[in-house]
DNA sequence: TTTAAATCGGAGTAATTAGTCATATTTCAT
DNA sequence: ATGAAATATGACTAATTACTCCGATTTAAA
């Protein structure tokens, strides 16, 4: 009952990118860094989430990464599906005919509910609020 | 970012349980087959169970396993809880000092109220609503 | 007292997650 | 052109999760 480390490591790489000035690249090795992430790991995180199309990433030297929109476009919620999948918080939330429970299990509601309030406010947090937050804080 | 298994499993054979009459035993292997849960793995689930004080169990030819308590004192979280150890959402909530991002990290709050609002949420579930749920939709 | 029914416990296997490492490829700058 | 800096990719290892298997132990009943 955990995000994945990736999902968390994502998450705090495109945070460290929101930070940043827009246009502005920076290195996986350099965000790995400053966020202590292992960087050969970051680095696939990243391809990933290049792949779902959220950083921009670009080779060769004077290359690195970028978001793909601004952060106040982009959530938790899909940084972290694009790394862990669907959140699911049980199996039969997806998929109800494998209830052991005949059909009306009462399990499968308080799941589907406690999924649904998680996965609201996940969707509604985006970089940009998150960005407001530490303004606030330092 | 799912229950384990063992957790789903935990709660099922505990539902099933308080489905019977009071004070009468099931074998594992009952449980097991009406549940469509791996026999073995049932096993070494309501031993931890067993440990946990949740579940009485008696060895031996006509043996079997009860409830500790009544299905209303037993709550969701306990049973998860007995099996996966302590409902974490994140890694940070517990341990802020590992934190990368300096003092004041806006990810934090996020994880600590969205799995306060899951804690509560499961530890105002307990087993005799469960079994109402149940009755109702019958 | 023997047998069968049950839990108990430890060791072993397969799949996923976490992470490492080496290599290929692209691209800027000289 | 060439070298250095960067991402891309695939193969490998370690730890956790999800199981299986088997033998030991307990207990009720014939």
């Amino acid at each position: 009952m955990q995000i994945t480390r990736q999902a968390d490591y994502a998450v705090r790489a495109v945070l460290y990118l929101a930070r940043m000035e827009p246009n502005q690249r920076a290195a996986t090795s350099q965000v790995a860094q400053e966020q202590h992430i292992p960087p050969s790991f970051l680095a696939k995180i990243i391809s990933q989430l290049s792949i779902a199309g959220l950083l921009h990433t670009s080779r060769g030297a004077r290359g690195g990464v970028t978001l793909a929109r601004e952060p106040k476009a982009i959530t938790l919620l899909e940084v972290i599906e694009a790394i862990d999948g669907p959140i699911m918080l049980n199996e039969c939330v997806s998929d109800n005919s494998i209830c052991t429970f005949d059909d009306e299990c009462p399990l499968r509601p308080v799941w589907c509910e406690a999924q649904e309030e998680l996965v609201g406010r996940l969707k509604n947090t985006n970089f940009q609020q998150l960005l407001a937050q530490s303004a606030v804080a330092a």
